[in-house]
DNA sequence: TCCGATTGTGCAAACGTTTTAACAAACGAA
DNA sequence: TTCGTTTGTTAAAACGTTTGCACAATCGGA
């Protein structure tokens, strides 16, 4: 029905592995021949099928990636949407197209990926999450696939992977809010199985460390990536005796549940606690009043997968393994001390 | 390298062709062969190449979809996010993948889809958004290549979509307000080319309409999908003379600006100002007051979407063209007007 | 003039499936 | 017993490419 190489090859005079060979520029082919097969397939409407060309030559030009479940909710529809654009953007810039499925449990997640893997239906995967001891990045070591993670896996630091520097985010969060005057300062954190939690923290205690400050073990509140753990967080701070002036908070989400019940409550942000966060989602500068935030590069972060995981399949080895996106501080109001106001 | 079909019937003892049906639940293999069969395909880890499958039968359960450029701010992350998951949970249920690609210009796009059809990357494609005279619908109708829209082609009732009843949603949201008591409302619209924006407004004028209440040229505000414009049209309508007394707001994250600039003047909602927008975000319950929105169904949109081309893939011919995804206002804080809070 | 290298093209096999047509065997009815 | 039907299987062609090998023609230097 439609067009092959062998019409064009018939209309043009010639072979069809001389018609294969203008479409992949190959070095043997002379000026005229090439003009002439290409205008006749301009003329015809030629596309290569390619199912056919990704059977001989076993590429797809395709990157695989599964869809978080709606249950993990580290990945947050901003995070998603803009990690996705990052990914896909670059991808197509490098004309590869982005095959999305899911699984409703890791077990379906796992069989998903077997099948986009032992099917050849894509070069490589992307995996935005990880648990501890995924089954999926075990299988694709083993297969020796190409992949690539955003995030990082404490477990195996041989696997590529894109992430930010966690640790020194939370450090420089941490120090903004001292330098704006704040000593009792509290953290809360993310789950604890997860790196992002530990790495946050870690940078948070250093900060502290280093600047000589007390550190009470009641200020740091462990929570999900929800507003419900922000809203708990905050009633329990404000319920201590001593109450720090400022929070380091793992997740733009989890503040938003901080501030509600800060607005609830009666207390102002900055004026009674300051706020500084992670991600930098667009309705931090929304909110009342806007947030500080860290910008993790979101976007940057799916972008730069895409493009090692690309060099990789075609057999470039990166020098490391671990690439940094780099992070910045956004100040915004919830996080600017009265002085500063004042001045 | 990996296990085929030919090393699976070698095994087995039987020909290609009866492996192949097998696969295939072919109702003239005997019971013996197929328990056969599938155990040494389970022994041997046999995975069909997808590649060469799709070539011969000229099926790849692939559906195609062109990621939103940054620059259409209809699709916010929110609402791609939501959609996305729909689309693709839905398609997974049946057996078919996601493939996203992306173009940076409108001609790019239409090359990008020229290259999925053509080159018989997928079986069918879901288009999120439409401008007027499409060239990519143009193209797909032209190919007779199986196609949904999400949101409506207001030149062409012809093709296959899903959307909402904007018309009712805004009438719904517009009675809303009326009920509480209010008389002066005004409107917030969108860009005036899409269907959405004058079909929300339609509803809103239609509400008015039938509760004799006057309508006020200058209460109708056009924007863009931005916050900016939802500041904008604030600070337009609390200039006025006689201002409104609430508004219906084409769109959340322009009411996230309308509810800024309120803020920052000293205004208060719902008091001063009453407001009730649309898509429901998950934003809006966190904002200071939560927002009343119009829940749109974005998760079923999606799903719907691919179930219906899927469906059209298979060969089944829907009974009408477009199917209305219901709607639902969500009240919450922004809307509620004193008395009833006091009561 | 001859010969080795270079340039341009074609033949045919291969990629891993599906599917049509054919056929053998078993069955059941006359 | 015979013959039409059903059941189970296979051989082989086809899908639209890529690519190794072969070969002819041209070229350039001795």
């Amino acid at each position: 029905m439609a067009v092959t190489i062998k019409d064009v090859a018939k209309r043009a005079g010639v072979s069809p592995s001389t018609v294969s060979r203008v479409l992949s520029n190959h070095p043997r082919i002379s000026r005229e021949t090439t003009r002439k097969v290409k205008a006749i397939m301009e003329e015809m409407g030629y596309h290569s099928n390619m199912m056919a060309r990704s059977l001989v030559s076993n590429k797809t030009y395709t990157l695989g990636m599964i869809l978080p479940r709606p249950a993990e909710e580290l990945f947050q529809n901003h995070f998603f949407a803009e990690n996705i654009r990052g990914i896909t953007t670059q991808a197509s810039r490098n004309g590869y197209d982005i095959l999305m499925t899911t699984g409703h449990s890791e077990q379906e997640e796992l069989a998903a990926v077997t099948r986009l893997v032992k099917g050849k239906r894509v070069d490589g995967i992307i995996l935005l999450q990880s648990r501890r001891n995924d089954p999926i990045i075990a299988f694709l070591k083993h297969e020796e696939f190409p992949f690539i993670l955003i995030g990082h896996y404490a477990q195996d630091e041989e696997i590529l992977c894109v992430d930010n520097d966690n640790v020194q985010a939370a450090y420089d969060a941490t120090q903004h809010l001292i330098a704006q005057g704040h000593e009792r300062i509290g953290f809360v954190s993310g789950p604890p199985n997860l790196t992002v939690s530990v790495d946050r923290l870690d940078g948070y205690l250093r900060a502290m460390h280093d600047h000589g400050l007390p550190m009470q073990p009641e200020w740091i509140v462990e929570g999900e990536f929800l507003q419900e753990s922000g809203y708990r967080a905050m009633s329990f701070f404000m319920n201590l005796p001593e109450r720090p002036t400022a929070l380091v908070v793992i997740d733009d989400l989890v503040t938003f549940g901080v501030l509600r019940g800060l607005t609830e409550l009666g207390f102002r942000v900055p004026d009674d606690l300051s706020l500084v966060s992670f991600n930098n989602i667009s309705l931090t500068e929304l909110s009342t009043p806007p947030l500080s935030s860290v910008d993790i590069g979101i976007y940057q972060l799916g972008y730069m997968a895409s493009q090692l995981l690309i060099r990789q399949i075609q057999g470039d080895k990166p020098q490391q393994n671990r690439t940094i996106v780099p992070h910045r501080l956004i100040v915004r109001e919830s996080s600017l001390n009265l002085s500063s106001k004042r001045s």
